[in-house]
DNA sequence: ACCTGAACACCGTTCAAGT
DNA sequence: ACCTGAACACCGTTCAAGT
């Protein structure tokens, strides 16, 4: 009946007297679940019974499953800073890769966030310190006003779009590779057929046969974000 | 019991005889749905009783809710290439423009494919399609091998990446302006202390206050996109 | 071949009642 | 203040049985 809150970090925990459970403990079990069993699967009752307690008890320390989300999202995001480190570095373009590298490690050990991030607003302390961190690196190097802001979107766009490509195309792998025999041979014949349609995807299908994954994951994303690092470069209204 | 099907697009619709239904018809009511209900609320029960029928008929047409995602994300794929148009373009930049713009009013449209598509195998006509044209385009710049797929995922990454992080500032706009008054204060003052803490941060979001939403979100994608092309267009391998 | 109706094993969320 | 237990209104999916 009451009006929702608008947030979860306007409402902070309440005080604790005689309880059993924490909003960290909730929050790090359901991150658990979530890595264990890729975004599917997490239930209320699941975590409950995972620590020992009833659904209904978690409403308690949380108004909503997805506010439950919310925090768990947060947490994982916490793990960027702490891997790229906040001490100084060479030099912008430097600072920027290792933040974007750290960003894109998190969300491979975490696929679930990126489902979970669309459409979702995204306030915690964690995202802020991230944003504040690609702020600075991008002011400091010349960057200012509305480019700062559309400057580090890019490469977090780039990062994000990335990795969604990323475990797209292991989904598709894992899914022709489980094929029974019987199967396997209708997935070739789809695929001559694929071939003989789209010539071009045709030729970088049969390419990608002999590739490895990981290193071509890699080798893209290194690909793109050199092109818009390049194209940063030449936008900074840097000391010329 | 039996091995589950690798993926819909290896199974064909069955022929018909005296059906009342049809794949397109509940692809396209769940499409509906989620457009209108933002990717929440979507059931099998619900699209039965909008066809008219029982939920328990829809696994006559499709063995899984899944999979009936999977073609509803193919269905609204095929909009792109509809919208952008396959007819020859002046230049690579400007053809490639089109589609990345083509395919974000897509996204824009249908914001729930956002998180459809994260980890889900996506080899429907449609995409193979969409996926054709964008190289044509590249492999028409000269680009040729792994430098074709890097060049295409870079600028789909930032579509994704940038309509992901549009949807996301759109929900928090959402959320803090549907605040009662009471909530108001509470807000501000945790704003207060964002800025406290972040003065990067802080001052962007004051500039953020006066911005059009939708101008800047076409901004920073126009930003991010030409950054990439930029750094493209230096790496083609044209005929210099 | 296609659909119904009922069932199974789940969900998120609420809320009295206990301690 | 914190948790239980039971309930409410839902889910996806299966499957006999009807036509």
């Amino acid at each position: 009946m009451t009006a929702p809150s608008p947030s979860v970090w306007l409402r902070p925990e309440r005080p604790a007297r005689d309880r059993r459970l924490s909003r960290r403990q909730i929050v790090g079990c359901a991150v658990a679940i979530l890595d264990a069993e890729r975004g599917k699967g997490l239930s209320m009752r699941r975590i409950a019974a995972e620590l020992g307690v009833t659904a209904g008890s978690l409403y308690w320390y949380v108004t909503t499953k997805d506010e439950l989300l919310e925090l768990a999202l947060d947490e994982v995001l916490g793990e960027v800073l702490a891997e790229a480190g906040t001490g100084p570095r060479d030099g912008w373009r430097e600072a920027l890769a290792a933040l974007a590298a750290a960003n894109r490690a998190m969300l491979l050990r975490h696929p679930w966030v990126l489902s979970d991030l669309a459409g979702r607003p995204n306030l915690g302390p964690n995202a802020l310190a991230l944003s504040e961190a690609g702020l600075a690196v991008l002011a400091g190097a010349g960057f200012a006003d509305a480019d700062l802001d559309a400057a580090l979107a890019a490469v977090n766009d780039h990062v994000l779009g990335a990795v969604a490509a990323e475990t797209s195309w292991r989904a598709a792998l894992e899914r022709t590779g489980a094929g029974t025999a019987e199967w396997a041979e209708e997935t070739a014949e789809y695929m001559r057929r694929v071939a003989r349609d789209h010539p071009l995807l045709g030729r970088r299908m049969a390419a990608a046969g002999d590739v490895d994954v990981e290193r071509e994951c890699e080798r893209r994303f290194a690909f793109g974000l050199d092109c818009l690092l390049d194209g940063l470069a030449a936008r900074r209204p840097g000391p010329a």
